[in-house]
DNA sequence: CCGACGTTTCGACTATCGTCGAAATGTACG
DNA sequence: CGTACATTTCGACGATAGTCGAAACGTCGG
């Protein structure tokens, strides 16, 4: 279960453009991630502006940098992802929602966590 | 369909402490909301701080200000949050997720819009 | 009307974020 | 080894967030 705190971090991983932008690119690549290299040329952002941000979704356990060979490759941590999206929904309908809510909480599962 | 920058304001709203206590609090409390001067005392702290992050939630669509006779109440726009859950896990899974994907995206369906 | 109360705006301050080029670091190939 | 290349760290800068007290504003009850 996510607490608060890691909710916080995470979120503010996710929200900036360029680094939902970057999270987007390594989910949508698949499992096996992409390199700096890769990203840098795909999203048009200099290699250090790219560093800091992917140190910054790295430090909120979105992504993990393993290296591959000569290069290096960062792949998203989808287990994260899915933590986030249970603590938001198990937070969003909580105390007196026994009327809005149309599914139970935790019906949401985004990943295996692989 | 909610779009990128829709996406990140509404998750710079929610990745901050405070503004995440504030917006649990109000779906706590139920479709009804409550007033800054409850949140305020409920949450401890002061009144011009809670305005500030009030405001943040607001202009992020996520509240929403309603006159009730004397009184302001703040209520939570749990049709927001829903579309902020579906862009996440739209863009959580969608390339070659073929094989990690539990469910099919849009499952998640946190409150109907009221 | 007027006084009281609830709420927001204003001003000031500190801290942190986001960007980027230049330089340092590390890794593998020859 | 040493060279080439991929990636990160460093330093600097402007911009923005977060906090809070004091003051202004609006809305009602008398």
């Amino acid at each position: 279960m996510m607490d608060e705190s890691t909710a916080v971090a995470s979120l503010a991983a996710l929200a900036q453009p360029m680094r939902l932008r970057v999270f987007r690119a390594l989910v949508g690549a698949g499992p096996a991630g992409l390199t700096p290299g890769v990203l840098s040329a795909l999203l048009d952002v200099p290699p250090s502006t790219l560093s800091f941000h992917l140190k910054g979704l790295a430090r909120a356990g979105l992504v993990a940098p393993v290296r591959e060979g000569r290069h290096l490759h960062y792949r998203p941590a989808l287990g994260q992802m899915d933590a986030l999206l249970g603590y938001l929904t198990d937070h969003c309908c909580e105390a007196g929602a026994a009327d809005g809510c149309a599914i139970q909480p935790r019906e949401v599962a985004c990943c295996d966590t692989h």
